[in-house]
DNA sequence: CCATAGATGCACT
DNA sequence: GTGCATCTATGGC
């Protein structure tokens, strides 16, 4: 896909990115995967948006052009990613929170080896794992990088579901932001933001 | 199948 | 110190 494919909104690229295809080049083979489920995210009037407080080193990918990995690190030990949207300067992305693994499903596999087939690319961390990704691909340029976007096979609108966000605190604000295609069996399970007890030192 | 608790490190207040 | 854009293991039905 070319860069003028993410300088859109990311609630008009989060649709248009179903059932295209990712595909990750490493030393240890090549995964292609196909998305079935993406999360979009604004820059300003999102609450649950890591730009909504402004620019910081974290988010800065975010700020930069499209077509751009934003990779985080998040609960302490896994990685999430994003594909910048919108204009240099506007703060928007799309995260890539499930797929199904087309090619290099070995590969994947020896990344996530006691992962059942429909939970081997389910969720945000669980893809990212699959394709390897994680803060050495932050920032990295998809025209040019390691992860390319394929035209795969785009999905008619008749398919595709929206609902509120996973584990986002404030999800259910009137905006579709999760979209995913109907009826896969690799679509991630939806679960609430619950808060949890405190630590104990 | 479903629900819950713990892991674990970093960004930010 | 608090809160994560999560996942896995475990225990109950």
């Amino acid at each position: 896909m070319p860069r003028s494919f993410f300088a859109r909104s990311s609630l008009d690229v989060a649709p248009d990115l179903l059932g295209r295809d990712v595909r990750a080049v490493s030393e240890a083979g090549v995964v292609r995967a196909r998305l079935v489920e993406v999360e979009a995210y604004l820059g300003s009037d999102d609450p649950g948006s890591h730009a909504f407080r402004g620019q910081a080193p974290r988010n800065t990918v975010m700020f930069g052009p499209p077509g751009h990995l934003y990779v985080y690190f998040t609960y302490g030990m896994h990685w999430c990613a994003n594909v910048v949207c919108g204009r240099e300067g506007v703060a928007e992305a799309v995260l890539l929170r499930a797929a199904v693994i087309l090619d290099g499903r070995d590969v994947a596999l020896s990344r996530r080896p006691k992962s059942t087939a429909r939970d081997l690319a389910r969720g945000p961390a669980r893809l990212a794992k699959a394709l390897d990704l994680d803060g050495s691909d932050n920032g990295a340029d998809i025209v040019c990088g390691g992860l390319q976007f394929l035209a795969g096979q785009p999905v008619s609108a008749a398919e595709i579901r929206t609902g509120p966000r996973v584990g986002v605190a404030g999800a259910g604000a009137p905006t579709p932001w999760r979209y995913w295609v109907d009826g896969v069996a690799e679509v991630s399970a939806y679960r609430a933001a619950v808060v949890r007890a405190p630590r104990k030192a």
